[in-house]
DNA sequence: TTGTACGCGTTATCAG
DNA sequence: CTGATAACGCGTACAA
């Protein structure tokens, strides 16, 4: 308790000192370096336009100063605020968390802050957000959108936009390509037997839901296995629950749910119903997320590279900003399988 | 698959067109209205300090210019920006999670936007970011800071700054109260006969950390019940595989873990381990994060209010930069016991 | 109630 | 290479 200093607790305190001089700007550094203030602009924003020496007086100065940029005043001239945004439909979903660590890091490193907005799955919070969003920022980035493709691209005519998992035309965006995973998935699946599938699927306005059921389709078909979809739900853990009824109706020897929030809320209704995991039904989820591994039996999935994506995306909305990269190009991120306890062999008929 | 577009993907477009009219300034609505340009500026800001006739006009003329405020503009001679910045240690740590989702909530519905940065654990980090952000922000949150009294108290004279589990003389404060849910469980391990438990440390500098042993402690002598303390580690899941030889060296029957991670790392090495959880060793954690009901058995815990957490930070926050509250009020919120399946009765000798 | 004029801290455009 | 000066968009004393 070292760091509790007064025992009596957090008493009243004199406000704010004034004491705190008002920040220094290039006209204190003018003076002290006995040169001109645009000069010391010069100097600071792009070094190389002064001489040497003016140079060095000017740091110097800065440093003594303890002189800080005002990011407010330069964004008037230049209309560049050294930020980008970040939408997110449901913060307290984890597979965001980690696009949103990528995100922060990569923004960091370049001297950027995210600007961090949440939808709450609703498309019209996505836009209002997204709007008050784009007059502050210099990027922007939606995760997941809920958006019709006519407000993205109505936003990313006016600052540099890129989606996540999902493709909007002329727009930037980074994607986990549910390829290989699922075409790993399916195979293991066929060789344990199984011969009819389902796909528990995720919001009707997911890009991401529809392209991972096609996906899981496509591959089932070309194995010979039957596939079948059944009702979708919000994507969490109590939608997952939800969908039990309905997966225990049907047929399928395994299922595929949208996300691994489903497929634990799936997985753990079946279990309390009585039903083994994997003895008489195999369980697979999407994206890896934290805690997919604590569960009984732990939960194969296939892994989303979500802190590459929040990576990708920050990179490329940046290198857009600067002129650096084409608007509108795509980038495509593996998945992979990530074998667990959830699925097994095909149940003995 | 509806919303993908065009076929062929994700071709090059042209640049972002010039038809995006640069934004409309007071000017514009000035213009628009016949009136002064300070007017609208009034008429936006105080409402009531124009004639209702006038001001009906400008918010039509805003409405039809789709006007937006400029924030820089108009940080600059006020120097506020509608933003408040939150630092977290640990941005993939789920206690964090609901954390910043009630402090965006609340930032949103006041309609402050939020501006994320992540410390990684690291007080020097944790300083430069919380310098960066301070010259942006009106106001400043720092989750579970890892900084030193001073540095954090030298940030307060600058701008309103509140921290999270944690007190600090003169700076506001949110902490959420260990001592019900702690003497909840303590009484609880007596009833179940356990005679011996044990503490697993969090981060050496963490004052939470200290907080809760020295709660545990207390309630425990008070039941007349042997305490000890065991190496503290990362407050990770890896971290608590790593107390785990410790725990099983030790005499306790029950051990109390610095969070819910570390409480998940511990019992699941030592279920690996071939104990049985909880006939052989009960294991309790904090804060109640999402999935720590996902472990088998689900985890017992003390719960935290951290969504209310984030919300109380924020409101406190922004009370004191609006000169609403005192700086350096503190505030507390209950924690509660979680019964979960990780507890039990002592185990015969 | 409304208009005038100036300042906020920086960058940019000119001269010199 | 450097200095003067005009924006950038908005708030606000002060005057009308």
């Amino acid at each position: 308790m070292t760091e509790m200093s007064t025992p009596g607790g957090v008493g009243k305190r004199a406000s704010r000192p004034k004491t705190a001089k008002a920040a220094a700007t290039i006209y204190d550094i003018a003076e002290l370096a006995g040169v001109n203030p645009s000069t010391v602009s010069r100097a600071l924003s792009k070094p190389g336009r002064v001489s040497a020496k003016t140079q060095q007086k000017i740091m110097d100065a800065a440093e003594e100063l303890n002189y800080q940029v005002n990011i407010f005043a330069r964004a008037l001239p230049t209309g560049r605020t050294q930020t980008v945004g970040l939408i997110v439909s449901d913060i307290t979903n984890p597979a965001f968390f980690d696009i949103i660590r990528g995100a922060e890091t990569a923004a960091s490193a370049r001297n950027y802050t995210l600007m961090l907005a949440e939808s709450t799955e609703s498309a019209d919070h996505e836009l209002t957000a997204a709007r008050r969003m784009l007059t502050t920022v210099d990027a922007l980035i939606l995760a997941s959108p809920r958006l019709a493709d006519e407000d993205i691209q109505q936003l990313a005519a006016k600052k540099p936009v890129v989606v996540t998992n999902r493709r909007v035309d002329g727009v930037g965006s980074v994607v986990a390509d549910t390829e290989a995973g699922v075409a790993d998935a399916v195979r293991h699946l066929a060789d344990m037997g199984h011969k009819s599938i389902a796909y528990v699927a995720g919001p009707e306005r997911s890009w991401m839901s529809t392209r991972r059921w096609e996906t899981i389709k496509a591959r089932c078909e070309w194995h010979g296995i039957a596939v079948s979809t059944v009702a979708s739900g919000a994507p969490t853990v109590e939608g997952g629950r939800h969908a039990a009824a309905a997966v225990r109706g049907g047929a399928a020897t395994a299922v595929f749910c949208y996300n691994d929030l489903m497929a634990i809320g799936l997985m753990r209704e079946l279990q309390s119903a009585g039903i083994r995991i994997p003895a008489e039904l195999s369980i697979l989820g999407f994206d890896n997320i934290f805690g997919s591994d604590f569960t009984t039996p732990p939960l194969s999935t296939i892994k989303s590279p979500l802190h590459e994506l929040g990576v990708a995306a920050l990179t490329m909305v940046l290198d857009e900003s600067s002129g650096e990269a084409v608007q509108g190009s795509g980038s495509t991120l593996s998945t992979e399988l990530i074998l667990r306890g959830s699925t097994g062999a095909v149940p003995e008929a």
